[in-house]
Formats: C-alpha cells, sequence, structure tokens
DNA sequence: GACCAGGTGTCGT
DNA sequence: ACGACACATGGT
C-alpha cells in the first residue's frame, strides 16, 4: 500500500463540484488521470503526482511521502486563484444563450495549465483517436519510456529518450501511425531543448503556425498544444465534438474546420478556448446515451 | 465485417 | 484553395 501525506485543501476562488472536477480532469484535456475506487483521483502532472477529491471546505489533495510540497505548483495547474473564472464572466453568455447554458452544466471548469511538453506528446497521439484509447497510448508511453517519480508513477518521457527509442517499444504503445510523428517531432525537438520558450514568446497566431509546422501536428492539434500547455485562452480547437455542436447551435450548417476556428475566436473572443472547452463537454454529456 | 475515433499528410482537380 | 483518400489500432 502507497504512503501518502494527509489529505489537505487546496483554497480555491471558486471549487468544482464533483461532476465538474471529473470534466476536468476526464474531459479531454489532460490524459494522465484516473477514478479510483474511492472516488478520488489519482495523476501526474509534469513530475508531480497527486489525488484530489472533492470535500465540504474545498478540493482535497494529497501527494506521496517524501516529496517536497507541491502545493504551488497545483494551485498554478488548477488555476487556483481563478483568473479563468473571471476570463469566463467576460465571455458574450449574456447575450448568447446557448452557451449560457454551457457554462451554467459546468460551474467551475477549467484549462489545466499542463506543460507544453506533455501538451504536444499527448496532443500527437490524439488524431483520430477517442479519449479513451489516448489515455492508454500516453499511460504506455509514460510506463515504457518515462522516469520513475514515485512508486508505481512515471512521468511522461523528453524528446530525447523519444527519439531514440526503438520502434519496436513505441509499436507496443499502441500508437499506430502517429508513432512515426512522434519520432519525428521529437528528433526535431531534441535539438531544440528550449522550443518551449522560444515559441512562448510569440503572439498566438505566429505560435500556431510554429507549431503546425512539427510532423503531425496539424491546425487542431496545434490549437490545442496553444490552449492546453501555452495557456492561450484564445486558442480555439475545432474537433469533430466542436464541429457539431457549432453547427447545431448556431445554424452554421456546411462551415469548414477553418471558418468554424475564426468564427469560434470572433465570436467568443478573448477567451474563445475557455469556451470551446465547456462547449466540448456539453456535447459530450448530451450524446453519452443512458445506460439501460 | 463495417464503421468510427478531440486529424494529418498527400495527391488529385 | 478545396475534396478525397490512406493511415494503424482498438472499441464511451
Amino acid at each position: 500500500m502507497r504512503n501518502w501525506s494527509e489529505w489537505q485543501v487546496l483554497r480555491m476562488a471558486d471549487t468544482p463540484g464533483e461532476a465538474t472536477l471529473a470534466e476536468i480532469l476526464d474531459g479531454g484535456q489532460s490524459f494522465r488521470w484516473q477514478r479510483n475506487d474511492d472516488g478520488a483521483w489519482t495523476g501526474v502532472f509534469g513530475c508531480h503526482v497527486a489525488q484530489l477529491r472533492p470535500s465540504p471546505e474545498g478540493l482535497a489533495w494529497r501527494q506521496p511521502l517524501g516529496k517536497p510540497t507541491i502545493a504551488k505548483d497545483l494551485g498554478l495547474y488548477l488555476d487556483a486563484a481563478g483568473t479563468q473564472a473571471r476570463a469566463i464572466d467576460a465571455l458574450p453568455w449574456r447575450s448568447d444563450p446557448f452557451l449560457a447554458s454551457a457554462l451554467a452544466r459546468f460551474p467551475g471548469l477549467r484549462i489545466l495549465a499542463q506543460q507544453p511538453d506533455e501538451a504536444l506528446l499527448a496532443f500527437l497521439c490524439s488524431s483520430n483517436k477517442q479519449i479513451i484509447q489516448i489515455r492508454r497510448m500516453v499511460a504506455a508511453l509514460a510506463d515504457q519510456l518515462g522516469e520513475e517519480i514515485a512508486p508505481d508513477f512515471r512521468a511522461l518521457p523528453g524528446w530525447a529518450k523519444l527519439a531514440q527509442a526503438d520502434p519496436v517499444t513505441l509499436k507496443a504503445c499502441g500508437l499506430g501511425y502517429r508513432a512515426t510523428f512522434i519520432q519525428e517531432t521529437a528528433r526535431e525537438l531534441e535539438r531544440r531543448p528550449n522550443w518551449a520558450k522560444e515559441l512562448g514568446a510569440l503572439e498566438t497566431d505566429a505560435l500556431l503556425v510554429e507549431l503546425a509546422k512539427l510532423p503531425g501536428v496539424g491546425p487542431k492539434v496545434a490549437a490545442c498544444v496553444a490552449l492546453f500547455g501555452f495557456g492561450r485562452l484564445e486558442s480555439f480547437p475545432v474537433d469533430t465534438w466542436i464541429e457539431q455542436i457549432l453547427v447545431e447551435g448556431y445554424a452554421l450548417k456546411g462551415w469548414k474546420r477553418l471558418a468554424l476556428e475564426r468564427f469560434g475566436r470572433a465570436h467568443y473572443g478573448a477567451a474563445a478556448g475557455l469556451a470551446q472547452q465547456f462547449l466540448f463537454a456539453a456535447a459530450r454529456a448530451q450524446s453519452k446515451k443512458p445506460k439501460g
């Protein structure tokens, strides 16, 4: 049995409830969290391991014993300061009932502040795959190639490790044709240890262009990496879910993805990516079939 | 067995 | 610029 610290409470401006917490941790932005039998969540972000669970006082958390406290990193990762809550209020929900409905459905939903490398690797796996399969690929990459950061927990492998990885090992991670993309991107970024800092200095549009130059990164993956890995809340990824819900909600039948991306950024504004996450959650919740 | 999945790259017009 | 198709793998 693992040794964990005592539960502590993370003070948050707006504490997410159980359903919203599930959507934050298992809603297709990070792929490294798992729900335990007791309802708590166990996950890895960067080189940190944590468990989370809702509590009356706020969000409870703990970490493996024997490490410096991750309280500050966890607070940043979860936006405990509530920066996004203010950005959400600035969305055009007052004049957009469709958006307002999605916002009301997941109070406290937020974008996790993932590291650029983590977001890029995960979304390189994401193309043409279901979320559960992406989670398996990412877990396999950590298991096969990642450094152990606590007993039974491994970080994601760095680009150098991925670049030199045996193709057989990558194949065993269930990556399919994405293995080539990942290795080609890894070989490029291995030579650019400061890539995230350099790209982070760019305006969002330039950042998207640079990201899309990497093998296996197109407009959608680039938008996800900008949003989830670089904290660009205006970035607006358009995937099958968003395409469908925008066409439905705003009568945009026939619009292509690039046009929908421009629509989203224009309509929702500076926090379009946040709006996107609410719409994504609403779309998925709507399509979930009642179990019978 | 067919169809689809938080798409991308390539090759036609 | 736009549309059609292949791509590996597994099943919310």
